[in-house]
DNA sequence: GGGACTCTAGTACGGTGTACGTAAAAGGCA
DNA sequence: TGCCTTTTACGTACACCGTACTAGAGTCCC
């Protein structure tokens, strides 16, 4: 029996395991044994579908209880949106350009009610409202590069070398460097989360 | 004749007028008046092209002088490939995705050449680059976000009105009111920027 | 029985990137 | 001049894609 819950859980293991480049209607019929036009008639077009998987995905991130300090609640909320995002790195490129659904409104709301707990003014708090979820963007996106970058990593190796080689720029050079010997993904998330926040509470009234 | 100089051009118009889905090795074909396969020659195939093309609009921003001063040097920077990108907004959801080529290269050295010049601690340069660069691109992908919703007017009022209408979020109803009436565009950007700067100077040795 | 509604699909249209093979023209050199 | 290699051009074909249109079953209610 075909369902809309049934059809979104398939789509999201194709998704995971291919990309959502090959999550294509055709092939999620056959992984369901099902005529391609049969989907149709749970879900308007793939745009939907994909909007309805974007929120699956936001559906898994647990927002921090009701009487978490704001600070700490932010980054609960940063902390676990980009977990989720990185959990299906194909969402990352497509997270801000759907609308939101149901549990993704809720993660903003959630955010938006920390921001309104910190005492600060009111566009100060929709400032960094968006200088949060901006950060999260960016950073998710600049992870996925690297990621694709260390799956093609024969292609990666040659122009890593071009541009080691090369005395162009030496300071990207050093740059690199940073990016090879360390272990400070978590950290970096963290430094520059902390830096707008530091900075939102050097705002408050 | 066919030149690579004049296939990354006319792809420059079709991706500007029409968005880099439409910009097919046919589309492009047609409109240089030869035939598909013709295009393969001056180009390995359609990546690379692309690969050009973000080049291109990188080349588009003019680094700030050699003796600007750091913070102004940074916020040029920003400023313009902000800019650059807005100008080909296509670019924007790929231009994290691509590998750098001389141009994107040449401002990236330049903006770790700004750090540099900050008196910084060099892990903490390195973490302000990111901290920038994502910063860049993660408002760059939101305003795209919000110009697509302008875009499709009709669809977005009434997913709007389903947001006003219930009172499931009445923080994300008020959010949604700061972006109704205000022109803070450029403001917001440079709040943040200035919450990034403000932090990694707190930071300098 | 007859009508309405739900669910499942097959076929077909117009699009995509590009592998492969072919062919004409241009350039180099004897 | 004649010959050969390289450059430039491109037609065809393949394997995909999303989905409009159409139609055929099964189920329920009157």
């Amino acid at each position: 029996m075909l369902t809309r819950e049934l059809i979104v859980e398939t789509a999201m293991q194709l998704a995971d395991a291919d990309g959502i480049d090959k999550m294509s209607m055709r092939r999620l019929a056959t992984e369901l044994d099902c005529g391609v036009m049969s989907l149709y008639h749970y879900v308007a077009d793939k745009d939907a579908l994909i909007e309805a998987l974007v929120d699956q995905v936001a559906s898994e991130v647990a927002p921090p209880a009701a009487d978490t300090p704001w600070r700490e609640a932010a980054q609960e909320l940063a902390a676990a949106t980009l977990a989720a995002q990185l959990n299906h790195p194909w969402v990352i490129s497509i997270w801000s350009m759907t609308w939101p659904g149901p549990h993704r409104f809720a993660l903003i709301e959630r955010l938006l009610e920390a921001l309104a707990q910190a005492d600060l003014p009111a566009d100060i708090a929709d400032l960094g409202f968006h200088a949060l979820t901006n950060h999260i963007q960016g950073f998710a996106q600049q992870r996925l590069a690297f990621g694709q970058l260390e799956a093609q990593a024969d292609e990666t190796a040659g122009r890593v070398a071009a541009i080691m080689g090369s005395d162009e720029f030496p300071r990207v050079i050093d740059h690199i460097a940073f990016h090879q010997h360390d272990e400070t993904d978590r950290d970096e998330f963290r430094f520059t989360l902390d830096l707008i926040l530091d900075g939102l509470e050097r705002h408050a009234s």
